[in-house]
Parts: C-alpha cells; sequence; structure tokens
DNA sequence: TATGAATGAGTGTTCATTCAT
DNA sequence: CATGAATGAACACTCATTCAT
C-alpha cells in the first residue's frame, strides 16, 4: 500500500469517528454532513471525496461500530470458562456500547428507511452475525446443562432486547452505576436462562 | 355538544388514525403533512385546520396510542386476580401494541428531539402513568411472595426494553405466532420475576 | 331603504370598524380576514359576504378614516376665522388622525401595492380633496398677507409630511403631551408660512 | 484577506444591493427571496449561502443604506462651515437618499415587525446616530445665535418627517427638479430654525 | 485533495378565497 | 346570513449533492 492511501485510509477513519459521534448525538437523520464536516474543520464538499453520498457514510458508521462489537464479544468466548461466565462477560460489553455508542449501536429503528438494499443485506449479515454469537453461548450452556430453555432464540432476543432499552433510560447521574447495572443485568439474565 | 362539533371531532380523529398510520409507516420525522392529508384525500393545508403544526399533530398521535395502552392495561388491574394473571395479561396487550402500532408506540428514542417542552413534559408523565402499572403489579406479587426480585423497577425496565424490541424482529408469517410468542414471553417473564 | 338593509348596512360598519382597529395595530399586510372576524366574534367566512375581498375591505377602511378626516377639517373652514386660527385647527384635526388612527390614516406607502386600480383612483381623489383644504386655507392667508410664502404646495407637503411623521415617534408618555405637540407644531407652521 | 474572502464579500454586496433593489420596489415583506435572487440570475437556496435567513438580509439592507447615509451626512459636519451652510448640505443628502433609496432608507414604519430584537436595537442605535447629525448642527446654529427656535428636537422631527415625506409624492417628471426641490426645503428649514 | 459556491427538490406553514349546508 | 371546512398558491428555509478551480 502507498503512502498517499494509508493517509486516505486514516483520513476516512477520522471522518468516521467525527461521524459517529455526530449521529450518536442527532441520530441518522438529525446528522447532517456539514456538521459532520465541521466537526473535523472540513467543508461538506470534501466528505464526498472520500464517501459517496451520505447514506454510505451513515452505514460505515453503523458498520464500523457494529464490527468493533463483534470483535470484543468474540474476545470474550473461548473454551476455558462456563457459559454463564462469558455470558456475564459479553453483557458487560453489550450494555457498555449501548450506553457509549448509542445511536450508531443502536440495533436501528426502520434500517431499511436508512441504508440501501445492499446495504442492508450487509448490515443484516453482521446483526445476525452478532446474535449468533450470544446464540452460540447459551447453545454451549444448554449442552452443558447450566441453562434450561426451550426458545434459546427467543431468549436471546428477549435479553438483547432489554439491553438496548437500557440506553432510553440509563442515567450516568443515578442510583446505580453502570457497572452494578452490568451486574443486576447480568444476574437477571442467568436466572433466565437457568 | 352540536353536530358539527362532533363532526369535527370524527373528522379529527380520522386525522389522527392517518397519521398513526404514516408515522407507523415512516416515523415521524419522515411521516410529512402532504402524505398523511393523501392518505384521506385531502390537502396538507386542511390540516392545519385541525391542528396547530406538525408536531401537534405527532404528539396527539403519540398521546392517542399511550392512552388507549394505559386504558388497555387499566382493564387487567383488578383486585380478584392474582400478579401472574394480571401480569399475562398485561404482557400481552403491550406486545400487542408493540406489534401494532410500532412507532406511534414505540417509546421513543430522542423524545425531546421530537415533542417541545409542554408535550415531552406530558409525554412523560402518561409514560411513567403507563410504567407505574406494571410497578404496580409487581409490587402485588412482592407483597403476596408471589415474586422474589432485589431491583423492581430494574426488573420492570428490562421487561419493557424486551418487549419493545418485539418490533425490531417480529414477522408475522415467521415460525411462531403472536399469541405463541405472547405466552413465552409471559413464561419468561414469572420465571424472571419469582 | 328596508329595515334588513339597513341592518345590513350597520354590521357593514362594524366589520369596517373592526378592521381599522385590527390594520391599526398590524398593518394592511399584516391584517388577517381571520383577526378582523374574530374581534367582532364571526367567522372570516362571513366578511364575504359584506365584502368582495380583502382589497375591498382594506380600501373601504382607509376611505372611511380618510372621509371623517376631511370632514372634520371641513368644520374648521369658515368666513369668520383667519387662515392662521383655521390652519391652527386643522393642523389639531391632523395630529389627531395621524396619531390616534395610525396606520389606515396613514398616507400610504406604496398605495398601488396595497388598492387595486379603480381604488387608488378614488384613494388619490380623497387624498387631493384633503390637501385642497390645506391648499385652500393657505390661499387666503396669502391674499390676505397673513402668510407669504413662494411654493404654496411645496410649502403644503412640508406640512404634512412633518405631520405624518409624528406616529413614527410620539409616545404617549413622553416629555410633551399631545396638545402640546400640537401647539408647538402650530407654531413652527405658523413660522414657517409667515 | 484570501482572494477568496474578497469574492465573497463582493458577492454579499452584490446580492445586497439587489435585495436592496428589490426591497425599494416591494418593501420588506413584499421582497422574496426568490425574486432578489432572480435578478442575479441565483436560485433563492444560494442566498442561504450568504445570509441566515431574509430577517438577516433585510437588516443588512437597511443598515448598508443608513450607514452610508451617515457616513455621507458626516462629511457635511466640519470646523471651517456655518451651520446653515452644513444644514443645506444635509438636507441635500437626505432628500437624495429619501428618492433615491426610497424604502430602504424608509426610517420604517412598524420596524419591530420587520426586525428581531437585536437588531432592531442595532437599527434604533444607527438611526439615533443618523438624527443626531442633524441636532448636532441645530445646536451649533443655536450657540452661535445663527438659530433661534425652543423646542430643537421637535424641530429636528418636523424636519426629518417633511423630509421621509417626499418618497410619497415626488415626481421625477415633475414641474420641479430634484435640486430645485432641495432647494426649498433648504430656504424652509433655515425659516423654520431662524 | 480540498473548497467555495451553487443548486433544486422537498417540507412546514400561512392565508385569502370559495362554497355547500 | 353565517359558518365550517377545504383548497391551493405562495413563501421561507434546509440539505444532500455537484463541480469547477
Amino acid at each position: 500500500m502507498k503512502l498517499s492511501e494509508k493517509k486516505s485510509l486514516k483520513k476516512k477513519e477520522q471522518i468516521l469517528l467525527s461521524a459517529v459521534k455526530i449521529v450518536n448525538r442527532h441520530g441518522y437523520d438529525g446528522a447532517t454532513m456539514e456538521e459532520i464536516a465541521a466537526e473535523l474543520l472540513m467543508t461538506k464538499g470534501s466528505l464526498y471525496y472520500y464517501f459517496k453520498n451520505k447514506g454510505d457514510l451513515m452505514y460505515q458508521c453503523h458498520n464500523l461500530i457494529l464490527s468493533k462489537a463483534i470483535d470484543e464479544l468474540k474476545e470474550h468466548i473461548n473454551e476455558e470458562d462456563s457459559a454463564e461466565e462469558m455470558l456475564r462477560n459479553m453483557i458487560i460489553t453489550h450494555i457498555d456500547f449501548a450506553i457509549e455508542e448509542q445511536e450508531t449501536f443502536n440495533l436501528i429503528t426502520r434500517p431499511y428507511h436508512t441504508f440501501n438494499k445492499e446495504q442492508l443485506q450487509e448490515v443484516l449479515k453482521l446483526r445476525k452475525n452478532y446474535s449468533g454469537l450470544f446464540d452460540q453461548v447459551i447453545e454451549k450452556g444448554l449442552s452443558s446443562k447450566a441453562f434450561k430453555i426451550k426458545e434459546p432464540i427467543i431468549a436471546r432476543m428477549f435479553m438483547l432486547g432489554s439491553m438496548n432499552w437500557i440506553q432510553q433510560w440509563y442515567n450516568p447521574d443515578g442510583r446505580l452505576s453502570k457497572k452494578e447495572l452490568q451486574k443486576i443485568f447480568g444476574d437477571y439474565m442467568i436466572k433466565l436462562l437457568k
């Protein structure tokens, strides 16, 4: 890879991070190319050198965060730990993303409104990937008899839903710290699965 | 009340229902006055005869659905039934709304973006009202020793979150019918609380 | 004239007075049919029974006030009084109208924008009429050698302009009362003409 | 300053001049962004690149003309000339602006309707500035005993009013040329003040 | 590469006007 | 006579997108 290409990639990433910030603040629709560019002291025209259009940029934002989350989740999956341990770690990660990344992690309302066909396909693939990791661990728990549950898929969606909702009500200055919350949610999940 | 006033109220309701439909389709921001009017074979100008502005219309949509939901929930609360029975019924109702009403019931992302100050205040009041009904039943279950749980508020949010998420993945043609889903969710909730 | 016609005329006058009030408050463009009607607890649709359109109503407002002013001016013109006395009285009247009637008496900026061709013609006739009364008195003063001035028409416009401007700066709570103002303006006018 | 900035400023000025033309033709309310843009073969969207909104543009129009007028007035104020000479020159300038710039110079009816709070404040400051220059010269005439007048502020408003009115009746093809008019008005003013 | 500038389609809102009842 | 209701044209404003330099 040439130096110039490297530079370009770096810039692209910078823009992406700036965009993520704005999207988390104002949502996909509320984010304007102007504001994203301003964050980096650029002009909106320049964004089109790196991204085909707004949709593309938005898609890559979501993709970036989602991929990051997948990577972090994978780190918790291994042979040594028990299903319960792994799941508790995954819950911590998910809640971290839900609270910290807000909108871009939001496994969005009406994704077909924000993304085009190809993007949507890719997004759905990633999400399947993401959910699959949870399924995998639940499956492991089931085969080791640690968990007992009839509809594991529904249970997984049940769990993810409850965690995604956190961003609607979480208050950093609230009675419970993020850590305590993660602990409680872990407990509930385990209780649910056992 | 005069006949003409009745008629006007009816029209207002018609518009509201039409708006709810559009909002459920495209979200609050995506809904245009034009499309809402077109649904009723009117012109957008006419909408302003009944509603002060788009914000007002959107607010009343949300208010309408939320109030309906509250009313239905209340029907399930009484002295005879056990906390478990009541809760199961409430879950059925909530899932019905989440699936059927989609966006307008969606206990929205960034409500302060969609609603103005006064509207927001009213909306938050209604939501508190709504959640309060769940809290009430959980409380009853706790005092009758039917439920055992340490953080009832968190549990309630856990439950509501999992149900709100349903609209993201529910597929009417899927393996499980809505009814089956409601049953399973009920079971999970009870397991969680016991 | 039939009773019904009399009634209709009365209603027309009521509307006119209401319209004058609104116009004085918001200007010709700023006045809305809605507000004018509301002032009389009517609905705007009804106004069209009495007036062809907004332009017509606006025109008749101006016409009404202007005619009233002409009538009052005429009362000051007679054989006995000196030109100076008559002029002083006319100044008092003019200033009264300028301050009290504001916009409707405003011998308007861009009348061709507010009025149509025929209306404009009529308005210009009335205004000529109005100015003519001042000219008449100035003429009288000139022939009686009470006044000495070379360009009486210009002088008259000079005088009217200075008085019309009063409504831009007059403050009822200011240092000078309306009466004092009228006196001072009278003095200045006489000084100018002598 | 960079070349591009200079260019931008120039464009801004062009737009301003175009806007002034349109406003003089149709008034502040009557001027549409569309028409202003069309005058320069632009589309209205482009105007918003240079001005925040219509109010801003309108304000800057008025500000521009008023500032220009103040500058020209100031050129007539100096130590050598007599108060009378200076005043005659100022009258010429004022009448020039009143006739040539019409609406934008019009020391407007209901400015609080056209301008927002901050703009209004600035406008009023400029106007005070403007009137103050006249007051200054009158004051000078009074202290040199060239003028004798009891209420100099009222006299100044008397004078400005008479001149502002000129734009209502001035006809370039009339009996008197602008120059002759300016001479006559000067004479009247001096007569008034002496 | 980056930018300044321009565009045009879209959207909410206002309001005079019309008309059946 | 009066009204409720509907209309449609007009207008300010936003914003993604384009493109010459």
